[in-house]
DNA sequence: CCAAAAGTGTTAGACATACACCCATGT
DNA sequence: ACATGGGTGTATGTCTAACACTTTTGG
């Protein structure tokens, strides 16, 4: 019973990749050009090196199909349902990736036959991809609530407006400016730079970057930038 | 690059088990009497079976142990490390179960060398098992906040000040009896059961029970059991 | 009758919301 | 000049935290 029996299960790895693109969340898909399922649309994925880790494998498959290393992850959920793949039995650790749309090596991601699809225009995933999907939008938007990932997905200098804009995108719904912004800097996660954005047709925005040493400290800290008409869903 | 490899790495799944005395939080921990690391303690686990989920393994787990089923079970994390196992590489699916202490089967306990510890005073742990232990408490501390999950820890028909004690069990803080109760009722939760206790050395206190409809239509509401002075830790 | 624990009430302050208003910029 | 979007101010109501007080029970 408690001998260690024969491998016989195949551990894998599925990543789930989003981005946003100023209007909308995006995930990276690809269009498998290989078999199973080939000419299918599914998450970027691949199988557990036996002398890596689970993060490492995840990074080392961020890293072939982005070109991007140090990019915010998180180990999301293992799936194992017998019959998921039904070529061999597969576990599959899912990983949740936040990563800058505008920083990703395009050359990568087109040789893997690779796009960034919207949500609400995705296509039909193989195997249980679709569910790994359904439950990484669920936790995006659990944890955008309460900790400050947002900034994850925006560059590095970024405008208010813009992270308002991204928190709309991911709850569906219209937020007050004003609030919006006073919440936000009395966290006193923001520094700003001095410097104001010139993309805007209007008026400049002023251009905020993180302040990472906090950002670290109060990571844990329960925010909640969902406005309490939300709470009960 | 895409084919199916040979399988070479064993699945395993372990439990990390609390429950509350009325006290204090403890976990269900063995003292192995089997190899490897016999004598030592670790979390109650096993290799995945071929023909099961992950799942149905954490509940075959559960049960084996504890007689109990449809209990509070998630799935916590996937541990993978190249080296975590000596005997043969392994990656373990980890569970985080709660249960009412009161209602397990002692039998099976003991006849896995199975005991009830606290948290304080647990011993070291094999493998990775301590860091296991540790994200458990954590994710407890983190979900409790927000999930009314504490009830999965008591009988069913419970009081408000045991109730409390958990809290303060579980955040290790004393907590106002007065507005913890507002709170608690303000929620519609608890329906009063008419009767009292009678265990206490002085008055009695009100039985309440879980209104479980309602707990699963609400159990996404962000609730906040904790005092906002703790919301910085 | 007293101690200890359960239950109820009240109040001041913090916070969120919903607004109105002003400012800067490109056309 | 004006439309568009960015930035700041303020009042109102809701929720929380910090209190005091009463009630019930066992010894």
């Amino acid at each position: 019973m408690h001998n260690y029996p024969e491998p016989s299960i195949l551990v894998a790895i599925d990543c789930i990749i989003f981005g946003f693109d100023g209007k909308d969340i995006k995930l990276l898909l690809i269009k498998r050009n290989f078999e199973p399922e080939k000419g299918k649309w599914s998450l970027m994925g691949g199988f557990l090196d036996k002398e890596e880790g689970l993060s490492e494998g995840a990074s080392r498959i961020l890293y072939n199909l982005t070109g991007l290393k140090d990019i915010y992850v998180e180990q999301l959920e293992t799936f194992g349902c017998v019959v998921r793949d039904p070529v061999q039995r597969t576990v599959s650790v899912v990983f949740f990736a936040l990563i800058q749309i505008e920083d990703h090596d395009t050359e990568a991601v087109k040789s893997h036959n690779a796009s960034w699809i919207s949500l609400e225009c995705r296509p039909r995933l193989i195997f249980d991809h679709e569910e790994m999907v359904r439950l990484a939008i669920e936790h995006l938007k659990y944890k955008a609530a309460l900790h400050p990932i947002g900034f994850e997905l925006l560059p590095e200098r970024f405008t208010i407006p813009q992270l308002q804009k991204l928190y709309e995108a991911i709850y569906n719904i219209p937020i007050d400016r004003r609030n919006f912004s006073r919440k936000l800097l009395s966290t006193g996660l923001l520094i700003d730079t001095g410097q104001k954005n010139n993309n805007g047709a209007t008026k400049k925005a002023t251009l905020y970057r993180l302040d990472s040493i906090r950002y670290k400290e109060k990571f844990h800290s329960f925010w909640n930038f969902m406005p309490d008409s939300m709470k009960q869903a």
